[in-house]
DNA sequence: ATGTAC
């Protein structure tokens, strides 16, 4: 395949027209401006690469956060048909489940002065565990048990005492995937899974603190629970070590499987086995048992972020309001029915680096927010905003309801780290009103928010395109990094 | 993202 070509729909729609082995269009969600920051990497041929799979449904996508992942791009979309279809490790990403969710509190900013925060930072660091390969000192399970939690998912933490019953109906999938196999995690993953459960990892992982500064939907706010100065608390984390090795396995598995089913690839990395297949079956049913960590993890941090937040005001978590708006899922394939023209199809959306965007009446959402359209949380980096978006009708016709997960990377970790040389980020944050509290230093230079795309110019894109919709805008002001 | 190269 030569040199792709992108051709404007709109301003916020690219096509990649169908070409060589592609069997649909690519479809790129981006302005002109950041079209041709995407061209000046892979992700573009890899958005064509995603085409040429066997059972692909509609166009191969991307959102304005794309960049180069292994196989598939970071920010794409692709549904497959459940029978001619496949499945593939490098379409979910290696976090496994990586998410975020948002919690929302009665306080306001006039509760909460600079040195409240940093403390308040400093308190959440010693109470979740932080950084590369970090575990838990009270907390180990045994393998029957971390089986449970692959099994149950969120659910396993609520009847642990980690959180509230109510919790679950706010969580993607009722923080639980159904057909999660715990039996095809292998035991090397199962390994570093157990002593993981309850930690937040490293790279763009975080727990950060921020205040709502702008509504745009006043009536979604509301519906939300969202209102003007308010405390909001974000984490973001995923499947820590355990989902990683998944993902290693079964590209191991998948890679050998290619010529068994005569797949012709483009490109290795997008090893992948039909979804009727064993192969194809184990994966997803690993997948979800991953999965279901990934939403146990959140679920239990968020259970020591509000007993943080008890013994920092000394004031019961009712009173102070803290409860969960909504959790979702960035690296997932999930088993959706869609209407693909004038029929109701099931199919196997693979969103890696990209959130569900489902609208309104989707009996997905919960019934709070069913009227409007799911809660769509979007992480920006830390010195600018974080966005709370929902879902359209929009998405649910032109991208299986999906939508962009945050900023996107610019640079790479290790130009991040070039470009930080001599500077103080801590620093340079404090000046902007912004505590940052890190596992490592290494972690804030690779995290530097000129190392991502300004989030608002990629929420613009989606909310001009219609996939969602702004809501609210969060500014934050502390931060604690893996 | 990741016991950042078993």
């Amino acid at each position: 395949m030569g040199k792709i070509r992108c051709v404007a729909i709109d301003p916020w729609r690219w096509k990649i027209p169908k070409e060589g082995q592609m069997r649909t269009d690519g479809l790129i969600y981006a302005s002109e401006d950041m079209l041709s920051l995407i061209m000046q990497d892979q992700s573009a041929q890899q958005v064509a690469n995603v085409a040429t799979l066997p059972g692909i449904v509609g166009y191969s996508m991307a959102m304005p956060d794309i960049h180069q992942g292994y196989g598939f791009p970071i920010g794409g979309v692709a549904a497959f048909d459940l029978k001619e279809g496949v499945v593939s490790p490098g379409g979910v990403g290696y976090d496994i489940n990586c998410g975020v969710r948002l919690m929302t509190t009665h306080l306001t900013r006039k509760d909460l002065s600079e040195e409240k925060i940093k403390a308040l930072v400093d308190a959440l660091f010693e109470n979740v565990p932080s950084g590369v390969g970090s575990s838990r000192k009270d907390f180990s399970l045994s393998q029957g048990e971390l089986k449970n939690v692959l099994a149950e998912g969120a659910r396993w933490a609520v009847q642990k005492g980690f959180g509230k019953e109510q919790d679950l109906d706010h969580i993607e999938e009722g923080g639980r995937i159904p057909w999660a196999d715990p039996d095809k995690v292998s035991s090397k993953a199962l390994e570093r899974g157990k002593s993981q459960l309850g930690t937040l990892g490293s790279g763009n992982h975080f727990i950060e603190l921020g205040f709502v500064e702008e509504i745009y939907d006043e009536k979604v706010a509301k519906i939300f629970g969202l209102f003007p100065d308010q405390l909001t608390v974000f984490v973001h984390t995923g499947s820590r070590g355990l989902g990683h090795q998944v993902c290693d396995d079964f590209i191991a598995i998948l890679l050998k499987s290619i010529q068994k089913y005569g797949i012709d690839l483009p490109d290795r990395q997008l090893c992948c086995a039909p979804i009727s297949s064993p192969e194809g079956k184990a994966y997803l049913g690993a997948m979800g048992a991953a999965a279901n960590f990934a939403f146990a993890n959140r679920q239990m941090i968020s259970h020591w972020v509000t007993e943080t937040f008890e013994k920092f005001f000394k004031i019961p978590a009712e009173r102070l309001g803290l409860s969960l708006l909504y959790d979702i899922a960035h690296n997932i394939a999930k088993i959706e029915h869609h209407l693909v023209g004038d029929k109701e199809i099931e199919v196997c959306v693979h969103r890696k680096g990209a959130t569900r965007s489902f609208g309104p009446g989707r009996e997905e959402i919960p019934a709070v927010y069913r009227s409007v359209g799911q809660p769509v949380l979007i992480p920006g980096d830390m010195g600018r905003y974080s966005y709370v978006l929902v879902g359209t009708d929009r998405a649910m016709k032109e991208t299986f309801g999906s939508t962009c997960h945050g900023a996107g990377r610019v640079l790479s970790r290790h130009q991040a780290i070039k470009a930080s040389k001599g500077r103080s980020i801590s620093q340079e944050l404090a000046q902007h009103g912004i505590y940052v509290r890190g596992a490592s230093k290494e972690t804030i230079k690779e995290e530097m928010p000129e190392a991502y795309k300004d989030v608002s110019k990629v929420v613009e894109v989606v909310h001009n395109a219609g996939i969602s919709r702004k809501v609210a805008r969060l500014r934050p002001v502390g931060v604690m990094k893996g």
